[in-house]
DNA sequence: TTGGTTTGACGACAGTTGTCGTTGGAGGAG
DNA sequence: CTCCTCCAACGACAACTGTCGTCAAACCAA
């Protein structure tokens, strides 16, 4: 039923991760005022990009007091996979190794990244060996 | 003078990619034919698709021969490193950290790449004071 | 009742994208 | 010369995106 469908362009995932913040939902008046708060932009076209996000199965809406209150139908976690596997996917081969190599060869990252990705791998190590699973 | 604009969808980075192999660049038909080896498309298509790039400053062309023979503007390197960071900054707030933890998170990446990854971050120090220059 | 505010539906618009057909020119075969 | 093939230019189309205005319905206040 109604799996989300394609991806998700910069306008759409900055409304999904306002509604991904909020407990209870949001309606579209209240997407709206958070966004006004970076940039200007019309109430209208808030409310449709909140329509086709719901339309296209991102947001299931709810009516709460007489105004309708959109949820995210996937969570943060699982979409920033999927989006970063698809990209990893079209454009490098689906290498992720590729990708994060690219941004360091061309200077793209940050030491401090570079110092948290190098504790993160280090951190988590092996998988050699070290408990081979049989059967 | 004529920068490349904008971004490049999964298409046109397919022709870019095309592009960037071929030594002396390829004409339309050339890349016609090597994707059509792959998806069935038709000449004007692609033609279409080549002809953008070029408007938009990602390919130059040279009339060689009485056809015209595309070359990039710019290396895949570079280009692919372009593509990468602003993806990390547009879906993971510039950390590609969290972008890599996002794909472990899910299971979305081989154990293979991961020690890949790590060699590869091992392998480069961490660039400290490693050849400090003075003056 | 009337009137204002909030909310949602709908349509509209220009720009981009992937897709394709038709046309016209340049160059060789006869 | 004429004819045919290769090539590029142009236009066209539907779909999608971000943007917005207008309208009607619902609701609340006077």
């Amino acid at each position: 039923m109604g799996k989300p469908e394609g991806s998700l362009t910069g306008a759409q995932f900055e409304i999904m991760e306002l509604v991904w913040e909020a407990e209870a939902g949001l309606t579209v008046t209240e997407v709206w005022e958070l966004i006004r708060q970076k940039r200007k932009v019309s109430r209208t076209t808030v409310l449709n990009l909140v329509d086709r996000l719901e339309k296209r199965g991102w947001l299931k809406r709810q009516k709460v007091d007489g105004a309708f209150r959109y949820c995210a139908t996937t969570s943060r976690e699982q979409t920033e996979a999927s989006l970063a596997s698809q990209f990893v996917s079209d454009y490098f081969a689906g290498s992720a190794s590729d990708f994060l190599l690219s941004l360091i060869g061309a200077r793209r990252i940050s030491k401090k990244e570079l110092e948290r990705l190098k504790e993160m791998l280090e951190g988590q190590p092996e998988s050699k060996n070290r408990k081979q699973n049989r059967g």
